[in-house]
RNA sequence: GGGAGUUUAGCUCAGCUGGGAGAGCAUCUGCCUUACAAGCAGAGGGUCACAGGUUCGAGCCCUGUAACUCCCACCA
């Protein structure tokens, strides 16, 4: 037997026993039809980024998820991987190029994939690497990446797929464009952010007549592509002028005024102008009262030709130059400041501009359906519920979503177009010629796909689809998805109603959502603030089990946590105190041992069944989800039951060689220690293999040892009442002299009185625990205070009065007092309880072991009581 | 405008289906007891945001109020 270091020292362990796993093939995983199968595709890490405490806490999560049904003996299958991210990555490589000198145009779309394949290439595998320091037991034989060879092909398959079937379309349509990446975006990459602006009320002056018109805009640039002012319909205040015309100041344009129960009568003047280009709103209006588009913007944010004298600017200084002209005009009558929610790039906080661009979009009404369907049906589950509700409102409130993407890094579209006729051929294979008039003359679309539209196919295009693999049919549905509830919209969403789509059932059963770290004041970590904090410096420092054991307990699911690096002390020193506890046992541990028959005493069959009740709590929490708790629940049991009491007990056994139970304790200690590391181990892997090992002195791994389950021939439920009552004794004997100030040096004689026969009887076998438990010199076990001195002080417990001779250290007057206290709280217990059961709505109407646990308690306390007001009447006498 | 979450010990948070309030850290006291001072033994500290209601019984369920946080949303 190997001896332990005094202190655990994860960064001796870690690296070894992972290399041990991957060599040993143990987080490999082969279709197994024998097997009910348990199987998560990781959400894959941005090729970008690089590993955050997100990350971290999410991969802990799964790791638990998956360790733990390994154990159990399910066929657990872990998929790693990673994404290509476009916009981010495109971004990356460009500033890279840019410190080169070199921009997209100097490389060439070619030029720009080889760079940004080596991109990948190079950061890629790097934030893997960091999964693994974390313990991760993914299998590595399986890593993806959603622009490898399967995915790409996966992604062509469903673009022909929906195209053919109508839900994927091309057309004109009012969509988010950002000036600063130069591409559009979706709606859920838009985030209104509140910003400081103004309200500018401008009058527009009617033709044909004095009346002006006065509306507000915050964007008076846009007043260039004005194509009509609108009024409600049933406004009686412009019932007159709907049909007239009025002029657009500055631009001198002569547009109609229309009527559109759009606008909002109280808001305002109740007078909009309409600029269908540059508005989803307006672009809407436009639609009904069939209005010119006119776009005054390009692509890079400044006006362009049809803005006149403004071409060229960019927009903000437009507006400067625009408000200054209404000003100098007299059109302009009031700058209001207001601040309003402004829609901005999430990728890089520049204000959107709504612009009409021909694009590619997935028609989602229909392809929502399912996916509503299949919550409602209760198929799909989340935990906690209440992301179902925001998971729905999405659902129910779709829009179309723009897919096309101007970017090069990602899946390019499979659109052709034909230069002769126009027709778009949309194949997965390049084709030759125009499939409408045959001709050699096509082009494909420049576009990409938004990275997403990948990331939707990854619970099934990660296992083998569209080919039909072993594995996609015995792993799909996948079993649990886990992920913040900060990408339900962009992610889950797409997934579920991609796999109702492609697979006809759902990518997972159960999605698990954990919320955000944050710093230790509650604020998001973020690079400009400079609060991040690397998970794997953490590791380096504390090991990546007191992080893990850290990152999962002390939270409520679903919510968002704060990081405290005094927690991680205390999951260190817990990883200490295990690491302690196993070598204290190996310690005592014998080469060859013979296995004789084992007298198993009170103390040895209370911690068995206690380590069994644990195991039955532990699978019971996990089987909801409540990793946290269930992490707790062992810390508990091994901190305060294995070390604090039963190693405690033990100990004057192992120290007596010829102690008959001697082989028991050890066994004992061995066997519910073995079981306590099993049940950690999927919280806390390195630490408990380590121990694992060495006790066991084998080289079978406890990740694949077998989970422990509740054992009914364990199920001691005397000996704990047994222990209990012991618990009880010592717990009250300590706190009399430490309340005295008696040093544990100071041994002291303890009699126990007790009518009760049998509870007398296991004090009597109990006597070692009040000694080294309690430093008692004797222990004097009797049926009444016959030989007991009056200089004692008192303690009553259940069933027994303790008396400590203490002369010289008891105050007779202050005894008395601290009895009366006792025998006051003692009382109003009694009180307490017999007013319960005298009330008959509680007799009549509360469950049976309720009025039977309470009765239980009130007899307790009356015979505590009792022997309270015996004692005090002795001392009084 | 809609929706969600939070409010429990000095701090950060648990508390699973309603049956006498918990942890870690911090504070105080005493211990270097041959597994662990990253430890052991003890102590103090909470009208569970507020107001009603349901119930024999509410931190937990219902209604309302307040404060904070987040998400969604086209009010120009």
């Amino acid at each position: 037997m190997k001896e332990l270091a005094k202190n655990f020292d994860p960064s001796t362990v870690e690296e070894r026993l992972y290399h041990t796993w991957m060599e040993k093939k143990y987080f490999h995983t082969e279709v197994d039809k024998t097997k009910t199968p348990y199987s998560i595709v990781m959400p894959p890490p941005n090729i970008t980024g690089q590993l955050h405490m997100g990350h971290a806490l999410d991969n802990t999560m799964q790791d638990i998820l998956i360790r733990w049904k390994r154990m159990a003996g399910y066929n657990t299958l872990w998929v790693p991987g990673i994404d290509h991210a476009s916009i981010s990555t495109e971004l990356k490589v460009v500033q890279k190029m840019a410190a080169e000198g070199l921009t997209k145009a100097d490389v060439g779309r070619e030029g720009f994939l080889e760079r940004a394949w080596a991109w990948k290439e190079e950061y890629g595998g790097i934030i893997l690497n960091q999964l693994h320091k974390l313990g991760c037991s993914c299998d590595w034989d399986r890593v993806r990446f959603t622009m490898d060879e399967g995915c790409s092909d996966a992604v062509l398959e469903t673009f022909c797929r929906l195209y053919e079937k109508g839900y994927i379309y091309r057309g004109e349509k009012i969509i988010n464009w950002c000036p600063e990446c130069q591409t559009t975006i979706s709606d859920a990459e838009v985030n209104h952010i509140e910003r400081a602006g103004h309200f500018y009320h401008i009058n527009y002056p009617i033709v044909g007549s004095d009346e002006k018109l006065r509306l507000a805009t915050t964007r008076p640039e846009t007043m260039l592509g004005d194509t009509a002012v609108a009024v409600h319909p049933e406004d009686e205040r412009y019932q007159h002028l709907i049909g007239k015309t009025c002029i657009v100041p500055v631009l001198n344009k002569e547009v109609p005024i229309v009527a559109d129960t759009y606008v909002d009568r109280e808001f305002g003047t109740g007078v909009v102008k309409i600029t269908p280009a540059h508005d989803p709103n307006d672009f809407e209006v436009g639609l009904r009262h069939n209005l010119p588009r006119v776009c005054v913007m390009n692509d890079d944010g400044t006006m362009n030709e049809l803005a006149g004298e403004f071409a060229g600017l960019d927009r903000m200084e437009a507006r400067k130059q625009i408000v200054a002209k209404l000003k100098e005009e007299g059109y302009l009558i009031e700058i209001e400041d207001i601040t309003h929610a402004v829609g901005c790039h999430e990728r890089c906080n520049t204000a959107i501009e709504p612009m009409i661009k021909l694009q590619w979009f997935v028609k989602m009404e229909e392809l929502a359906k399912p996916a509503i369907r299949v919550y409602q049906e209760q198929k799909l589950k989340f935990v906690p519920d209440r992301f179902g509700k925001i998971y729905m409102h999405w659902l129910e409130n779709i829009r179309d979503w723009c897919i096309s993407r101007q970017l090069w890094w990602g899946h390019r579209i499979p659109a052709y177009y034909c230069a002769e006729c126009g027709h778009i051929t949309v194949a997965k294979e390049a084709p030759n010629q125009c499939e409408a008039c045959g001709c050699t003359n096509l082009t494909q679309d420049e576009d990409t796909l938004d990275t997403w539209f990948s990331s939707a196919l990854w619970p099934f295009s990660t296992l083998g689809w569209p080919q039909e693999t072993e594995e996609l049919k015995h792993f799909y549905p996948t079993s649990t998805l886990v992920t913040g509830y900060d990408i339900i919209f962009f992610w889950v969403i797409r997934m579920v109603f991609s796999g109702m789509e492609q697979m006809g059932e759902i990518p997972f059963h159960d999605v698990l959502i954990h919320g955000l770290i944050r710093d230790d004041q509650g604020r998001k970590f973020s690079k400009s603030l400079g609060n991040g904090i690397d998970p794997l410096e953490v590791i380096k420092n504390y090991g990546a089990d007191p992080l893990r054991l850290m990152l999962i307990t002390g939270n409520a699911p679903g919510n968002d946590m704060r990081f405290y690096w005094e927690r991680l002390d205390n999951c260190r020193n817990f990883c200490n105190k295990i690491w302690n506890a196993a070598r204290f046992v190996m310690m005592n541990m014998e080469e060859n041992q013979e296995t004789k028959l084992l007298m198993l005493t009170s103390a040895d069959k209370w911690i068995l069944s206690k380590v069994n009740t644990l195991a039955k709590d532990v699978e019971e929490n996990m089987e909801h989800y409540e990793l946290g708790l269930a992490a707790q629940k062992v810390y508990d049991f091994l901190w305060d039951e294995y070390c604090d009491w039963y190693i405690e007990m033990v100990k004057p056994r192992l120290y007596n060689k010829e102690d008959s139970t001697r082989e028991a304790a050890l066994w004992t200690l061995k066997t519910v220690l073995i079981n306590a590391l099993k049940l950690l181990h999927p919280f806390m892997p390195f630490i408990t293999e380590e121990l694992f090992l060495h006790i066991q002195d084998t080289e079978e791994s406890i990740m694949i040892s077998q989970w422990p389950v509740y054992k009914e021939e364990w199920n001691y439920k005397e000996n704990e009442e047994e222990i209990d009552a012991i618990k009880e004794a010592v717990r009250n004997i300590r706190n009399i002299r430490a309340e005295m100030n008696v040093v544990p040096s100071k041994k002291v004689h303890v009699y126990v009185v007790s009518e009760n026969e049998e509870l007398r009887s296991v004090f009597e076998r109990s006597k070692v625990f009040f000694q080294t438990l309690a430093h008692a010199s004797e222990v004097s076990v009797q049926a009444d205070r016959a030989g007991i001195g009056e200089d004692a002080v008192s303690v009553v417990v259940t069933n027994a009065t303790i008396y400590m001779p203490l002369a010289d250290l008891v105050d007779f007057a202050k005894e008395i007092e601290r009895l009366e206290k006792e025998k006051e709280k003692l009382q109003k217990e009694v009180e307490r309880v017999e007013k319960k059961l005298a009330n008959q709505g509680f007799v009549a109407k509360a469950p049976q072991n309720v009025i039977e646990e309470e009765t239980a308690k009130g007899e307790k306390y009356k015979a505590m009581l009792a022997q309270v007001e015996e004692r005090l009447a002795q001392m009084q006498k």
